[in-house]
DNA sequence: GTGAAAGCGCTAACAT
DNA sequence: ATGTTAGCGCTTTCAC
């Protein structure tokens, strides 16, 4: 077989090439500053080139205090459906593509919703954190875990600190676009029971609609008991895979599904869509960006709220 | 505000506590071979607390040559349906939630088909890694790049080479547990078009059906075709968020769904389905633990198989 | 133009 | 019982 050793290393390079490790990491990094003659660069090269050399990150890390990892956080609690969870690796895996793209690496946790352990960051010295549907609480768990000036977007939470970055829906948009399409005049609701309470509240109030018409998805049954006794009414869905449970118990073309993992397709045709502007991922991946290279993020908003279509 | 600084490190511990870093280390550490008087272990302890103090992992990587890190890297082509994500969403965040629990710390990567890059291997020193649905030509790409000795488990993939330990389901056993349930004779499958062509035509083998009883699935309107040639059979669709896609152009309560996502929840409640006996992500995640602590992985098997129920 | 050397934060012999 | 030291692999300042 044609090689794949124990791994070379810029010393060992160094000594095939007859040149000080110093020379060859300026090689390497085409480093600015210094002036190599081709032909010394050349052989550095072709030796890296045949010894399958690749650099490794964590010395690296070390010394530039830059990881190039991203952390991607994710609240889940013990019993979740299959909807929840496509709806989120919707977005991871748009965020993920995004990160990937620009260099990063991604580090994916689960976070337990109940005792949020987020050492994660301060351990891997994360350079960027992006926590998803956090509960309000979790805010004191990260004052003693992270080192203050690692960016943290959080996605689909309401947390008033200045430390925090948010990116959600503008719901109420959502709702208007969506009243706009129903025949009926009287709708309810039906959404996640987000983590974040203050998100939840946040899209209750943005509704306009009384705490009986709308419904918190817990779990199918409850689902069933509230659709029953609203059959009559048109239903705004927050969620076009909660929108998939949902049709499960009835049809759901007379009713508004509100597209917050931009999949409209997993909707039959028919189906009354709001859509949103701009793609969550694409947004939160863009103030992440901001901030890192802003390192103060003086000048950036603290909500970033994405328009419906 | 009350903290979180910049970082305490073990020397900043070892300063306020008038010892050498060393006896940090081995107090933090718990270090068996060494005797530390409890006073000692007490006041370190102490200002550790108080200083925040978290390690660096990348630092401790470096000594110790084991990141702690596994690396779950996905393959993904440009066009592919939102079942298809959500069918390795399942997988992923159960594995995700194996290692986590075992104290890894996963790297989520997408790598794309047509030029796969597995650097993120050998950079990050990943301690072992997760490929799923592999094209059988990747592996040129990882002798150059991928350090001998990583444990490497491939998902969903065919590959005869000693290097790769490999994880799919048995299908012949599905398909007969299929086509018990099924009323009619005459079937036909619907399935995805993996990346890799040989656990494709495995599948297909298996099956014991003709060439075009068979139907790779690769956007809608070719299934719709399909769908409209054969209505009058029935079908065995591999995996549930397919079917969920089928389910769009027909009724399949006469059909047969085989759940490798195990999600069978997600299907109408008289659907027919094949489970099976353990999931994917558990049995994964066993291959590569004994892997890591079989460094050699002698007597295990290059292929395991997960049985219908 | 090139290299010696210090150091990132940590561990682990080896002394004392 | 504790400290000294030598690295892990890399970057970067400062001399030569």
């Amino acid at each position: 077989m044609v090689n794949a050793m124990k791994k070379a290393t810029m010393k060992d390079i160094a000594a095939e090439a007859n040149v000080s490790v110093a020379t060859v990491s300026y090689v390497l990094n085409n480093a600015e500053n210094q002036s190599i003659p081709a032909e010394t660069k050349e052989r550095v090269l072709q030796i890296a080139k045949k010894l399958n050399y690749v650099p490794n990150l964590a010395a690296r890390s070390l010394v530039k205090q830059k990881t190039g990892l991203i952390g991607i956080l994710l609240n889940r609690s013990a019993q979740e459906g299959v909807w929840r969870r496509a709806h989120h690796a919707e977005f991871i895996f748009e965020l993920e593509q995004l990160l990937t793209k620009q260099g990063y690496h991604v580090v994916l946790s689960s976070i337990d919703v109940e005792k949020p352990n987020l050492e994660i960051i301060a351990e891997r010295k994360l350079d960027g954190v992006f926590l998803i549907d956090v509960r309000e609480d979790f805010f004191y768990s990260i004052s003693k875990t992270v080192p203050t000036g690692v960016p943290l977007v959080l996605v689909d939470s309401v947390i008033d600190d200045e430390l925090f970055y948010k990116v959600m829906y503008d719901y109420q948009g959502a709702f208007s676009a969506a009243k706009n399409q129903l025949e009926r005049e009287s709708a309810v609701i039906i959404m996640e029971k987000f983590h974040n309470a203050g998100l939840t509240e946040k899209i209750k109030k943005a509704s306009g609609l009384a705490e009986e018409n709308i419904h918190l998805m817990e779990n199918e049954k409850g689902l069933a008991a509230f659709l029953a006794k609203n059959s009559d009414r048109s239903a705004i869905i927050l969620n076009e895979f909660l929108a998939g449970t949902v049709s499960k118990y009835r049809n759901i073309e007379g009713d508004a599904v509100i597209c917050t993992s931009n999949c409209p397709e997993i909707l039959p045709a028919e189906a009354k869509t709001v859509l949103f502007k701009n793609s969550k991922a694409t947004i939160a991946f863009r103030v992440l960006s901001d901030l890192i290279k802003d390192n103060r993020g003086l000048h950036l908003q603290k909500y970033t709220y994405l328009p419906a279509e």
